[in-house]
DNA sequence: GAACCGTGGCG
DNA sequence: TCGCCAAGGTT
């Protein structure tokens, strides 16, 4: 969007902003990391509840990381793809080996951490540290491809001109550029969304490229679907919280009751095993991840 | 770069 | 109803 609408955007942030926890002061940027993770993919009504529940548990990397990995697992609940819990896991294990148990504020030492992709290291940057990072989430993205390109949604992955747009926009104060940030995500998730625009209710409404042209539909390639019935992924999913909803071990009749076809339920567990969201204890005996070597 | 990785709510 | 979508990352 062009500069001269940052302060628009900005101004109606101020006055509707959502009053989410990991926002404001009070927030440690342990606590924005872990509402990161949470967030990657999943809505924020869901990811609340879960998101009180680590910080009370494990307010701090290295409490986290003194845990066992399962435990990460299990407490992950049911808000989906639960690698992101081994990987936050994990990154709070490196924190405290190789940063002294403090979140890192530097780009690229957030960027090294598992887990941690170009949005994720740019948002806590940004929201945590207060520094000046262009932050592409799917929010920013669809407001610059609306307000810059007239187009109705941005390509399917990040392109170079969308980095460049962005970083053109961005204000040159870090603290400006860092409240700019979260200001057009929020624009995206309220009013910009995906599917029903509230272009009445949008700041940047007079100026945007894609209202001016008559909001032409969406043309590019098929959007990517994601089937899920059947799929590998709904028989990891249902093998999975068949150990998280147990106190420890499960035996493999437990596991079996929950698919009826034995060569996809062998390899979803495979893949857990291979993934390292579950471990074999024994023939036939499998439980969520201790950390600990495996056995033989 | 495409495919894969969960789950649930909403239009 | 059911396809689309949700603050992505990794391989």
């Amino acid at each position: 969007m062009p500069h001269a609408l940052n302060d628009l955007v900005i101004a109606w942030y101020e006055e509707n902003a959502r009053d989410l926890p990991w926002r404001g002061p009070d927030a440690s940027p342990w606590a924005v990391m872990v509402s990161e993770f949470m967030l990657q993919q999943t809505p924020v009504n869901r990811v609340l509840p879960m998101y009180a529940a680590w910080l009370e548990r494990w307010p701090t990397p290295t409490a986290l990381a003194d845990d066992e990995p399962g435990e990460a697992v299990r407490a992950w609940g049911r808000l989906g793809y639960p690698r992101r819990a081994l990987r936050l896991h994990a990154a709070a294990t490196a924190i405290r080996d190789r940063h002294a148990g403090e979140v890192p504020d530097v780009h690229d030492d957030l960027l090294a951490l598992p887990g941690v992709g170009e949005y994720t290291a740019a948002a806590v940057a940004s929201f945590a540290f207060r520094q000046r990072h262009a932050v592409l989430d799917t929010n920013v993205r669809r407001v610059f491809a609306r307000t810059v390109d007239g187009s109705e949604y941005p390509p399917q992955a990040t392109t170079a001109a969308e980095r460049r747009t962005a970083t053109n926009a961005m204000p040159v104060a870090a603290e400006t550029a860092a409240t700019w940030a979260v200001a057009v995500m929020e624009l995206g998730a309220l009013v910009c969304t995906a599917r029903t625009p509230r272009c009445g209710d949008c700041p940047v409404s007079a100026l945007c490229a894609w209202r001016l042209a008559g909001k032409p539909a969406y043309d590019g390639p098929p959007r990517r679907g994601q089937t899920y019935a059947g799929t590998d992924r709904q028989v990891r999913g249902k093998l999975l919280a068949v150990l998280r909803e147990a106190d420890g071990p499960v035996l493999q009749a437990s596991l079996d009751a929950v698919w009826d076809e034995p060569i996809q339920r062998a390899r979803a567990l495979d893949g857990l095993v291979a993934d390292g969201l579950v471990e074999p204890v024994a023939d036939g005996v499998y439980r969520l991840p201790t950390g600990a070597p495996v056995s033989t």
